[in-house]
DNA sequence: ATTGGCACTCTCGCTTCGAGAGTGCTAACG
DNA sequence: CGTTAGCACTCTCGAAGCGAGAGTGCCAAT
């Protein structure tokens, strides 16, 4: 394949912006006009023709405009995505706001869900960060109404866990907030499977306990799509790609459906923290997604926790705005968890 | 007003049954052919012209059929609201479910969203149960790094509430210890303004925690629409209501923004728990809600924790299945609830 | 390589038209 | 008086036809 000379690059950005902005296939005049070009549109047009021929764009049908392919839009990102920058006005806004909520970290993920769904223009979804690797902090044993028992689970990254329990007979308080001692200083710092190890020598009622509380570093390791937040669903379907109720459904379900969801989390999780991933049409891989596009992160801490939070749009999406917010809310946050961490 | 005959309240369930089915306007016919009338199409149309005459029906054109007035869903409702039960078979299997996650409340309410959503054919909102006079039941300050503090509050009901801390100066984690059971000794079983009167005699630091607590306590009493679980959004879209996409936002808007919710949710909190509320076409108050209905119940303990539950769909909604199914669904979990409290 | 000119194509909005569905009315009937 | 058959009337809906407009592709000239 040929590469593009430097106005075909030009063009190709133009097309993209100009149809983000307007929906409507681009012809070779409206790019003259609007933009100034020193060239006349018959000129614009053999680019086009050109580009059109490498994949780049097409032709809705044979008398109208251009609009960007899915490799268009790739092409367009790749050349974008070192550069874009949120204005530093809109910085400090945004950073003034999160440090309103100091240490609250669910009003945090909603914060950022609210600002990704403002800026990027696209329905947003955040979710809660995770520890990757568990560990035990402290155990909590409190008695409510006579068999029934609270276990409390801190761990090292300050999430509370919690978990009813039916005692065989009634315990008192003294008992376990005894027994919860003992297990704490057994298991402090330990992860799942270190925890599991600490069964052997302990009486029955412990052993249920410890076995529980393994069970809950596990499953606080994996990426649940239960406290996902989300934000912008409304506005998203006021663009016109979601007039037909068939597509806004498929949309919606998408972003509903917990299983698209850990999916679509997990590729965020494959890059790195501070890279922002772009996923544009389901990469041809997710078949529902085919339509739409997704910028991703992950933000938090390597080692401790992380969380991944993204913009949800049509492929017509004004990927400038919602890269270089994506990934200035995602290092905001891990700013934040950072300093829960090391204080 | 006259009253109606027998005839015209049977026609009148008919056309309503009809049209919920079916999304297009009942003909006279149809309603004989369908269900068996033994009355001729003729004889029906007077009926219907009465029916229309009196604000029960409407016609889209001067030659089409028959769909229902905000009025006569009303009157249908009225009629219907004492009388529906699910199917045993079904309360079986909904039970069935619920009673597999013991003891864990999330996921009642997400279980409750989804046999909601699958059932009532709706979208579904769960809030979660909120105290109705949150009370104190043990505190646990754990040091987190340096001087950071993780303050754990359990309220009466079970629930965990958490809260990051700065403090001035380290302290130990024997110390912090210490001073939490101290504020449990003292604060057990208090509510907000109790707990708040024993700020004084106490050291500042202690101050701090105490009306940290006491906030706690009164946020846990409102209700907020932070953690509202929601279900078959996507499904709701397929009707064709919401084929313009102008209504789907709105309705989507609806969903999601937080005023609207706090707003319904509380219609909800003032009905009687056991009792099901309907409102259609937001009764006239909410300009947002006129092509929508929901149907809401409390559940719950009153004078403990209550929550609200309900669907969510077009004025042609399957109010028979709505209401069965939200008021079993509000039983079972205020079954369960009352099971937790009162084990 | 760029440009002006021009024929060609395709969509979109508008109107027309006929079929079909469903009603309202009137007159007859038990 | 309630019910029914018959019939004229109204309105929607989809198909078809049509003209305007937008935009391209290509060719020949610069």
């Amino acid at each position: 394949m040929e590469s593009l000379t430097e106005r075909q690059q030009l063009i190709l950005s133009l097309v993209v912006r100009e149809y983000t902005d307007t929906a409507t296939p681009v012809s070779s005049r409206a790019l003259v006009e609007k933009y100034g070009l020193d060239v006349s549109p018959a000129t614009v047009r053999n680019d086009l023709a050109a580009l059109t021929e490498m994949g780049y764009l097409r032709q809705p049908h044979t008398s109208a405009g251009r609009e960007p392919t899915e490799m268009g839009y790739r092409y367009f990102v790749q050349r974008l995505i070192g550069e874009t920058e949120l204005p530093i006005a809109e910085q400090n806004t945004i950073t003034h706001q999160f440090y309103q909520a100091r240490g609250d970290i669910e009003q945090w993920m909603r914060l950022a869900a609210s600002v990704l769904a403002q800026h990027g223009r696209g329905a947003s979804l955040v979710t809660a960060p995770r520890q990757e690797r568990a560990r035990f902090k402290h155990l909590e044993l409190i008695s409510t109404h006579g068999r029934l028992v609270l276990l409390v689970l801190v761990l090292s990254g300050g999430e509370v866990r919690q978990q009813m329990l039916t005692l065989a007979e009634p315990v008192s308080q003294e008992k376990l907030s005894a027994i919860a001692q003992r297990i704490t200083a057994l298991c402090v710092g330990k992860d799942a499977e270190a925890v599991l190890a600490q069964v052997a020598g302990a009486s029955t009622f412990e052993q249920e306990v410890i076995r529980l509380v393994a069970e809950m570093l596990r499953k606080s390791e994996e990426i649940s799509a239960g406290d996902v937040i989300r934000d912008g669903v409304a506005n998203v379907l006021a663009e016109p790609e979601f007039a037909s109720s068939e597509t806004a459904r498929q949309a919606l379900r998408v972003l509903e459906e917990r299983t698209y969801l850990e999916q679509l989390l997990s590729k965020a999780v494959s890059s790195s923290v501070g890279g922002v991933q772009v996923v544009i049409g389901g990469d041809n891989a997710w078949q529902e997604l085919r339509e739409f596009s997704m910028v991703l992160a992950r933000y938090g801490v390597p080692g401790y926790a992380t969380g991944a939070l993204g913009v949800f749009g049509p492929q017509r999406m004004p990927y400038g705005r919602a890269i270089s917010t994506v990934r200035f809310v995602a290092g905001l946050m891990s700013n934040l968890i950072y300093e829960i961490y090391f204080e």
